[in-house]
DNA sequence: CATTACTTTCAGTTCTTCCTGAAACTCTCA
DNA sequence: TGAGAGTTTCAGGAAGAACTGAAAGTAATG
């Protein structure tokens, strides 16, 4: 630990903390909670798989939350469990390719937070249409369009996430303003 | 309030009640507090420019947090406040253009969400990028590549959020697989 | 089948965020 | 300038989200 003359693992685990830390600000701020998106900037860092204990050690949290929000960072599609052979032990690792991670996360977003509240603007329409006054017939509009909209935003998130091209955002960038 | 043969005002309230208590539900689940999103939901959909005293009545909410999340609707540019000549009282309007709606949406999370994330990392890899070692070498590199992604889409927000047009996305959707 | 290694669950606690209500403040008008 | 109308602030309380730690559950191994 005191070998090298200027301590880079010392430094590079410095700049991995300030990473994992920040990371689960920013995550915070996002609606994602804190230890998950640490975990997440963990493991997206990582040289090698880690299992839940090393998790719980660097993080210094406890199994139930370690165990909890793996789970979770899986069914999100961002990180997965790896077996060693000869090995009991759950490890995991991320998806390291930023592209992938998009669409995961579109993904989810979309099933989770777009498709849910479609479904409410559907319902809301179809009650609304069938009243007859002018003022019903302002909200109906209203809301008809909110929901045009939302349905559009949901399928260009759906061709987004389902597209293996991770040069989508540079070409939209050329053919904007 | 029991003249009409089917109650339409009375219908037309409930699928507003509806709209309002599900738009907060929905608002929640994207990370806005429920509040905020039922006022700006009854606001969207309400005739007239309405009071302070008016969305507390409707929404059964303190003085204080109607308040306060008038204040933030109008810092997020989602609705403004109107006077009335002759009234001291001030009333407040949304921006009912939905694509409008988006772009402030947009701009918003640009500014506290992306941005902040943006300089952390910019800060992170500027820090890494002097540790020499294979190890520090692939954290930064892994580092930097969501650095740039995080910069493109940030660019693509930016760009969106000032376009006028309205059409972007049915256009998107048409390049899309 | 008993032991060991590991994972999951969950009741209770802590931490955070949100909301209330009343007091303080600001502005206008006479 | 003071009375009334309206707005803002904020300490304390309520509600909700996240975390802990230990016990229960599961599965491989000898």
């Amino acid at each position: 630990m005191s070998d090298a003359s200027v301590d880079p693992a010392g430094e590079l685990h410095t700049a991995r903390d300030e990473f994992v830390a920040q990371w689960g600000a920013i995550g915070n701020a996002w609606g994602i909670n804190r230890t998950m998106a640490q975990i997440h900037a963990l493991l997206i860092t990582a040289p090698a798989p880690m299992s839940t204990d090393e998790v719980m050690d660097d993080l210094k949290i406890s199994r139930g939350n370690a165990n909890g929000n793996l789970r979770e960072l899986v069914s999100w599609g961002l990180i997965r469990s790896v077996l060693r052979r000869g090995d009991r032990k759950e490890y995991f690792e991320a998806e390291k390719d930023v592209w992938k991670m998009f669409c995961a996360i579109t993904r989810e977003r979309r099933r989770r937070e777009v498709s849910p509240a479609i479904d409410v603007l559907r319902n809301v329409v179809a009650r609304s249409a069938s009243i007859e006054s002018p003022a019903a017939a302002a909200f109906n509009e209203q809301v008809a369009t909110i929901l045009s909209f939302l349905e559009t935003a949901d399928s260009v998130m759906e061709k987004v996430a389902r597209s293996e091209q991770n040069s989508i955002l540079p070409w939209a960038l050329k053919f904007l303003k």
